[in-house]
DNA sequence: CGAAATGGTAACCTATTGGTTACCTGTTCG
DNA sequence: CGAACAGGTAACCAATAGGTTACCATTTCG
């Protein structure tokens, strides 16, 4: 199972969002959904053919965690879709600890700019995330 | 359906990435694709329920076009599970057009700076954005 | 007008999903 | 040892997905 299908199941969402928060073994994750243990057993094991979980064997218990990397597709797909005709659509993307960096990084060399210049670079329209209603 | 299942099918997202390259008729779609016309207007029909997908009427055609803002849940997924501690998962998240802004925004300023404090580097005119090779 | 083109919907069929219960293996520990 | 616990797998079942063909409505245009 890929991943685009992996998440489309709520359940299996719902598993992730509770693995992002560390570790889990599968009787805690019955405990908290609202379904069978083998149906999470089900799931996990979905999830691990798409890569988005690994197990580790600690004694009798299994201990499954997140493997975020295993995202890559969709996060590649959305850019695809969201910027058809500008940047890539194509290899890895930026991560949100990248982005956050870019952010802040323009905003205070811009600052430092205005500051220097007097307004002679081009100021307020640097962070302001929009971009929705393009060409047109 | 959520966007969610929407985005699982191959052949739909196969479709969401012709529209992201302008918008485009049932039997167009239905003729690079190798499915039934019927089959196309199905897969339409589910993709509008995401929202991800709108049509505009003109005479007897209907021109489909990509929403991409429609996206934004997945967004919203993939923050929360690639970063749960550090960046955002809140707000509306930057485009690609935001991005390679940001991208050469950032090498110009801190090019200018790196002039600016040590003396003479590469001037700015450095357009050349690429940063596919990081992150991992 | 009437034929052709666009495209939506209905009916139908098969494969897959997602869930269950029952059962089995392996591990811990009183 | 043996009971209890963790968890995977098999068998089964109802519901859904995804595809098709057939049919219908609307619009264009010779």
């Amino acid at each position: 199972m890929d991943v685009f299908a992996a998440l489309a199941d709520p359940v299996r969402r719902q598993l992730l969002l509770r693995l992002a928060t560390g570790p889990a073994r599968v009787v805690d994750l019955a405990a908290t959904h609202d379904i069978s243990r083998p149906g999470v057993s089900k799931h996990l094991r979905l999830l691990g053919e798409a890569g988005l979980v690994r197990a580790e064997r600690r004694g009798r218990e299994r201990h499954y965690r997140l493997e975020a990397a295993a995202l890559q597709p969709v996060v590649e797909l959305v850019a695809a879709l969201r910027g058809p005709g500008q940047a890539g659509s194509r290899s890895p993307r930026f991560t949100d600890q990248v982005l956050a960096g870019l952010d802040l990084e323009v905003r205070r060399t811009t600052a430092e700019r205005t500051t220097r210049d007097r307004g002679a670079a081009r100021p307020g329209r640097d962070t302001h995330h929009r971009a929705e209603e393009d060409s047109a």
